[in-house]
RNA sequence: GGCCCGUUGGUCAAGUGGUUAAGACACCGCCCUUUCACGGCGGUAACAUGGGUUCGAAUCCCGUACGGGUCACCA
């Protein structure tokens, strides 16, 4: 066993007086919903008190482990901003900030609580325990003397290292959301710290860890809930300080189910690939399971550090709601320039729009307002390339009072003007639109509706007929048209 | 099953003993309008349940129901 003088050096380095938080991710190849918003919830508290944010990679279940899958966790806490101040790449005062390089010092402090009288060798075999009845309440390893327990360890007798629970009493837990847990310790059993191949479980490896990394604030899901008071317990019998622990209740898929790959259910990179805004996920994420309290519900990462608030997390699960998502995400696509925005939607444009001479700016700012979530756009172009075949019928329309005959007489009149218009813009071709109606004696949209049917072969478009015509250009607005007086007759 | 936790409209939620029980998404209607959308206005819709405590309970207490978590040498 280390002398105390390198646990007295161990403990020297731990940062004080400060809210420390730390992401722990298993490095799975993905990032779960569920987890991106444990890490914005432990980010935002360290933030708004100004403290210090730790990344550290919980990496112990070797079989497990998926290759690349870390730099995903990376890459995915950069794009959501969620910058750290400590972890493996940028170091920090109390790494390793990988558990599998810590490895050595679980046993250490496993010693020490045995030392202490907290912790025993179990040296039953798992048979043993699968037998009916059996307890470790009443193994008999706990009362084993130190001498005969030492003694059978070097004798190479396989063992693990229980922690050493008390019959006795009750254990009080407190949790920032939850208020107090209170369990007798009857009902907590004598968890395994350090398994036969010598690794800590992860309740061993947390508690050690986070102690050793001056965690301030625990933010962890429920489902470590009910274990938390064997936490307290250990804490105790270090002597060490409790931390704050904050337990966030889960992220459904349904009113039964927790979101997961396995259900097909979308990850964070998933929810990117569909089109949805990384700061739009962000923001929905935030408002799922806490509340700012007021009315509003737009906010970037930056006002969220100013506001986030543990008063504000709720209690029970909540379910995931993509049309909320997409709501949100409509809102941040408004929001944005039309120059940023022409920018993200040009991809999806062109996915639809081949035609070299359209230009895809021209087509993203008739999208803008009207766009949800980007892989829509390209499902609402297809007429830009080609025209599609559809029936005369299309051209009735009670509400613009247009039948197939005002269509056909007014298409024929829109023809004639558009080719001898002078220029070509928005003014121009609408100004000739409206005059044919006034002089016609009608409403615009009587005019308007067969021009724009004609010209896109559809009744629903991104933009009204004055906007297609112009990017459509001339010739092939008039091609359409006559297109259009064919299938009138 | 034992233990722990939870329960406000379809969904996210405000609410901490006295409110006409906010707001948002979705849905419906109207208006605006060259389609759709945007925008504006309005509407439908909730305190799981039974007992207490109290002048008064969504808010406090107890029971019940329902749901979730946990009971691994997984995290």
């Amino acid at each position: 066993m280390k002398e105390q003088s390198w646990f007295e050096a161990m403990e020297a380095r731990i940062p004080k007086g400060e809210v420390r938080t730390r992401f722990a991710p298993s490095p799975t190849g993905y990032m779960h919903v569920g987890n991106l918003r444990t890490a914005l919830y432990t980010y935002l508290i360290a933030r708004r008190a100004g403290g210090k944010f730790i990344l550290r990679i919980e990496d112990t279940d070797q079989g497990r482990l998926v290759e690349g899958a870390v730099d995903v966790i990376y890459k995915t806490m950069r794009e959501c901003g969620l910058s750290h101040d400590e972890g493996p790449d940028v170091g920090g005062p109390v790494g390793p900030y990988v558990q599998t390089e810590r490895r050595g010092l679980y046993m250490d402090y496993a010693e020490l609580l045995i030392e202490r009288g907290h912790a025993y060798r179990c040296f039953c075999e798992k048979s043993e325990e699968a037998a009916e009845g059996f307890k470790h309440e009443d193994d008999p390893c706990r009362s084993l003397s130190k001498e005969e327990s030492e003694a059978r360890a070097a004798a190479g007798e396989p063992f693990v290292i229980r922690q050493l629970i008390p019959h006795e009493g009750t254990t009080t837990f407190h949790d920032e959301i939850f208020g107090d847990i209170t369990a007798p310790n009857a009902d907590l059993d004598d968890q395994v710290l350090m398994k036969r191949d010598g690794l800590p479980t992860y309740n061993f490896a947390n508690v050690i860890d986070d102690h050793l990394m001056g965690i301030s604030h625990v933010v962890r899901g429920t489902e470590y809930l009910s274990s938390a008071p064997k936490y307290n317990l250990l804490y105790e019998g270090f002597g060490w300080e409790i931390p704050k622990y904050v337990h966030c209740s889960p992220v459904m898929r349904d009113a039964h189910n927790k979101m997961s790959k396995r259900h097909g259910d979308p990850s964070y990179e998933d929810l990117i690939a569909q089109g949805y805004l990384t700061e739009a996920v962000v923001n929905y994420v935030a408002l799922l399971g806490w509340s700012p309290g007021g009315e509003r519900e737009i906010y970037t990462l930056k006002e969220l550090e100013q506001v986030f608030d543990l008063h504000g997390l709720s209690k029970s699960p909540a379910i995931f709601d993509i049309e909320k998502l997409r709501w949100l995400n409509s809102e941040y696509i408004r929001a944005m320039s039309p120059e940023a925005f022409a920018k993200a939607a040009e991809p999806y444009i062109r996915q639809a729009v081949k035609n070299p001479a359209i230009d895809p700016a021209a087509i993203a700012a008739l999208l803008q307002q009207r766009t949800e979530v980007l892989t829509d756009i390209p499902e609402k172009l297809g007429f830009f390339d080609a025209l599609p075949d559809y029936g005369p019928e299309l051209f009735e329309n009670k509400k613009s009072k247009s039948t197939q005959e005002s269509a056909k007489k007014f298409l024929a009149l829109a023809k004639e003007r558009l080719a001898a218009l002078e220029g070509w813009d928005d003014e121009a071709i609408l100004e000739s639109m409206k005059s044919l109606a006034e002089a016609e004696g009608v409403k615009n949209a009587a005019v308007m509706w067969p021009v724009r049917i004609a010209v896109s072969g559809q009744t629903v478009t991104p933009g009204g007929a004055v906007e297609l015509c112009r990017i459509l250009g001339r010739d092939e607005t008039l091609r359409r048209l006559g297109t259009g007086l064919q299938k009138l007759g």
